[in-house]
DNA sequence: AAATAATGTGTTAGATTTACACATTAAATT
DNA sequence: AATTTAATGTGTAAATCTAACACATTATTT
């Protein structure tokens, strides 16, 4: 009891999952979350330890199980909500890994999730130093079969963002051009023309010109520019048949 | 029991459900699959006439529910298996679907895979009259929220085929490029240049000359060719990173 | 034998992507 | 205060990819 109420995981109902699996025809699901944010220049991704013995010292991502009144779109928003305390997430529904033995308590369905979330938001809600923010490029060898889930994810992600702007979401609301490209470069990993980028994205017509400039950087500053979500929301009707 | 019996379908089990869902904490899982082919140069998709009363005289997708010690995708190899009699089936997972109540027997979370099928090798197998394809262009008003799984399916499938080369696995082994410019024209609705289309596939360079022509065709007949699995699976790798 | 309806190929204009160079501005340095 | 530095901001040319289009060829049909 003590020990099931300090875990807030997947692992969190291994007890339960296990006794009450076994016993019926029907199949335990959970929801896992890849959370990104954006600090540093660098990609990072919400991580927490496992507490299940086999992955002692291991990572793994957040998730919990779905609860059967419960939308399964909305338990992973509420998963969000619960660790970083945001409600403004971006969240998309990635795949759904179902091997029977990828997890040890039982058989456990998962759905996978990535969400974009503005780190500088969330930063100081981390209270809990089981919970940590990773660099993506560091992340190997998670619990369960994180890794494999992780990997998806954010090929997903890389993918996605060369389809729809949905950097804005991991970005502060006024953001530099620079800031922008950077992060596209952490996501993707590579490096990109600056004159190109720019020219790329105002061709794009999403951003609006704030007419200010940054304050406190150690350079030239650039200027500040927001992103037009109505604009995008126009945008995104006449893709349909390309989206999805 | 004879009731049960008889049906085939995510239905099948639907008093089952009922009872065991509403006294568990564990969700039902099923699979649904879209199973498309192409035939008569209309691309199709094969429906079941749903027994559910709720929905009496509308069609719905094939599905069944997951057996426990299955994994995901196995299950959905397994009713294709069972449905067509075939075993070289391209399957793709697209989407997990999981309203409260999209189900009327209770809580069921559904995972949607679409499928590409040889309408040829398969056709002589339709014994059962419950069983139909149909042309996409007419499919409305499906039992359950098959809609909406099939609208997200075949969108997916437009979107897949204009990065990856799939239309081998609608087509017969042999093939001449009208009927591959055919069978794109369906997928994606649209008219394509005859010239273009064949520039564009012959610098893919994935097609093998079998330096055979069609046979008994009303018109001037086209040279046949075969799709090169080795090259696509050797070009498919460095793709990855974009791929997903 | 002529007409028909398809296959098969090449060229040109347009649009998009990539590569690359220079002037400008504010901070940092001397 | 003047100079250096390191970033921002803009424009142009080459290369690639996409779209539009015309004519000769071949087997079938008339």
């Amino acid at each position: 009891m003590e020990l099931e109420s300090k875990l807030s995981q997947s692992e969190k109902s291994i007890l339960t999952i296990q006794s009450e699996v076994q016993n019926t025809n029907r199949i335990a699901l959970s929801v896992d979350c890849v959370i990104f944010g954006f600090d540093e220049n660098k990609l990072k991704v919400l991580l927490i330890r496992s507490d299940l013995k086999k992955y002692k010292g291991k990572w793994s991502l957040l998730g919990d199980l779905i609860k059967p009144a419960e939308d399964l779109d909305k338990s992973a928003y509420r998963i969000l909500q619960q660790r970083t305390g945001l409600d403004d997430i971006y969240l998309e529904q990635v795949h759904t890994f179902g091997e029977i033995k990828r997890h040890p308590a039982g058989r456990v369905i998962t759905v996978a999730y990535y969400s974009l979330i503005n780190i500088q938001h969330h930063k100081l809600k981390i209270y809990d130093n089981e919970l940590h923010w990773h660099d993506v490029k560091n992340v190997t060898d998670l619990a369960f079969d994180h890794q494999e889930i992780f990997d998806t994810c954010y090929k997903r992600l890389q993918k996605r963002i060369l389809e729809h702007p949905l950097g804005f979401n991991l970005l502060p609301k006024k953001f530099s051009l620079r800031e922008l490209q950077n992060l596209y470069e952490s996501i993707l990993d590579t490096k990109m023309d600056r004159r190109n980028f720019r020219k790329k994205f105002f061709s794009m017509d999403l951003l609006t010109d704030l007419n200010e400039m940054e304050q406190d950087v150690p350079h030239r500053p650039g200027k500040l520019y927001q992103f037009n979500f109505k604009k995008y929301e126009k945008k995104k009707k006449t893709w349909i048949g390309i989206d999805f």
